[in-house]
DNA sequence: GGGACTCTAGGACGGTTGTCCTAGCACCGT
DNA sequence: ACGGTGCTAGGACAACCGTCCTAGAGTCCC
């Protein structure tokens, strides 16, 4: 097979098992299970169990750009790109509820571990923020625009956290409702 | 030494190792180490790990519960109940800057790690939930006394996270803030 | 003084962790 | 046919994990 596909599958179990099982209660050989390798030969591709954290949130950046860049395309409007942020909470409802956020929690446990990685973690956090500043920006609000978008983090965070911990479909509903109307008032 | 006080000792250090740490980091050694005890003498007071967790976690719901007396006590309106609540973010500042809240950060590695107690984790959330929605429903708001408590949950929460990743204290004080104003529409 | 009880230290156990090493497979251009 | 390279399997390693056991202090009552 392939080196760099093999690297690649590595990374995208990593992906999934860090999210689901957390970071350090994934091990080598679970990683190893699910894409089919031996233990010890994982070195080969990377060096450390730190490295495959580099790679993961790496990944995760660059597929949040994506998303974010896609997500403009999508809605011509401030207003409807903001909604579409928050609706994540329902797109992505059901894997919210089992395992929370990818990036709260990731950034909670890191922060917890007192992990090297734990700025880059943030990067995450902070792609999210300064995108959702641009929106609120564009709406005609820069002179708020930095507080507004770490409102509306704090918005998907707190509903995150809740879901996960009460797996309560219907409470996320009415949280994105009420934000809804919260986001109508700044409206042009 | 006395037994009693002995068990107590090693739970207040589990107790402040499981919040800064978190609960899977945090081995016998490093309570053992804390407590000034040693790692095997450990199984005469608690028989497992998860023993510890839940005279922890009994020990957290006790303190919670005594506290939301003493809030009562303290503030004699509803309204002024909730803002002591919402409050919480600004005079537990530093620890939650520095470990987020450990209220969602249990629950939150508990549900990752697939635990057993993880109910008794979410029982914290509830407490906290159905105090928030008496003080809602006296305020006279019964009909949507619990949608209110979890959005006051769900403030907490979000704020919590980012006030963890970003360390922004002024943040906190605009958030407070924003929910002051947003609960003074809900005063009689 | 002697036995029972409470509490402790220290080490042994089997298992798992992240890391590293080595031997060997398949395939390459020459 | 051949040496080199890319990739793999499998096991060894030291350290740590949660758990358990035993021997012995200290203290109390009879």
């Amino acid at each position: 097979m392939n080196g760099a596909a093999t690297r690649e599958h590595i990374v995208e179990a990593a992906d999934r098992l860090f999210y689901q099982r957390g970071y350090e209660h994934t091990s080598f050989a679970d990683i190893a299970a699910a894409v089919g390798l031996s233990r010890g030969n994982f070195y080969y591709h990377f060096k450390s169990k730190d490295a495959i954290l580099d790679a993961v949130i790496a990944t995760r950046l660059a597929g949040t750009r994506h998303m974010l860049r896609q997500w403009e395309n999508e809605h011509p409007t401030p207003s409807g790109r903001i909604l579409r942020f928050v609706e994540i909470v329902l797109t992505n409802g059901p894997d919210i509820q089992q395992y929370g956020c990818p990036v709260g929690t990731l950034n909670t446990e890191l922060a917890k571990l007192g992990h090297t990685m734990r700025g880059q973690a943030r990067e995450l956090f902070t792609l999210f923020r300064d995108w959702l500043r641009e929106q609120f920006t564009e709406l005609g609000h820069a002179d708020q625009a930095d507080e507004l978008a770490m409102h509306v983090l704090a918005f998907s965070q707190g509903v995150a956290v809740l879901s996960h911990a009460f797996a309560d479909e219907e409470f996320v509903r009415r949280e994105v409702s009420r934000m809804r109307d919260w986001l109508s008032t700044y409206e042009k």
